[in-house]
DNA sequence: GTTCGTAGTAACCAAATGGATAGCAATTCG
DNA sequence: CGAATTGCTATCCATTTGGTTACTACGAAC
């Protein structure tokens, strides 16, 4: 999401935080926790996610101010990660999008189906 | 967006809705014009897009309800696109979205500009 | 001495996404 | 005849994204 149509169309840097395979997941994660998670609590809440793919959207959440790293030296490494207030500000913008879905998410389904259906006709 | 972090997080649904690279502005230049907007017109609109990919872009906001097809015959042809309804209601979360950046855009960059800073250091 | 645990990284691969270019169908206009 | 118009599709290629597996460092515990 870069530029956009003439007129600028307001959404371009949010869409860019929130959408990556597994951002939401993580941040979703990292708020019903609340406090610290570690890295390996996180695999194994996302069994799916990969560590190279863990680690480096935990990166790009920690870029953009979303979430913080606190590394505890010693052997074995401790590392533990939690969703910052900025994070927190995010909310409306995740209830909207959850709102939506709930109201509006059954007509989008049915609309796939009238289209899937005519195709294959 | 698929499955979620055990309990589910719940936007997945739309998240496929609104990110593809070209989506959300495809559906800005419909939303702005109101009306019926042909295909050679919104490539004018979106100077950026390809064919290929616009074509594309249109049928998937088709097929998931968000914009209507009318198709009439002759030669040349000719072919309309409109912002459904459905479309319509996607207004409040794209707000959240806006008001968001508005707010906090400023937040993240600066937030990548430090981030970015200690690592180059 | 071997194994365990932690938080990753390295190397490599597969799929999806996006983009550039060319062309077609069919009629009208010069 | 040849060009222009319109809404695409076909082909091919580059980039991005995601994924899998293996491996390291370092001390502690067995």
């Amino acid at each position: 999401m870069t530029g956009i149509a003439g007129d600028a169309c307001p959404i371009g840097p949010v869409m860019e935080l929130l959408f990556g395979r597994w951002t939401a997941d993580v941040l979703w994660v990292l708020d019903q926790d609340g406090g610290r998670v570690r890295f390996g609590e996180l695999q194994r809440r996302l069994p799916d996610i990969s560590p190279k793919v863990l680690s480096h959207t935990l990166r790009q959440l920690e870029r953009n101010g979303l979430v913080g790293r606190t590394h505890h030296p010693g052997v074995p490494p401790r590392v533990e990660y939690a969703a910052t207030p900025l994070a927190g500000t995010l909310i409306p913008v995740y209830d909207a999008l959850a709102d939506w879905s709930r109201a509006h998410g059954g007509e989008v389904l049915s609309a796939q189906a009238r289209y899937d259906a005519e195709e294959s006709a």
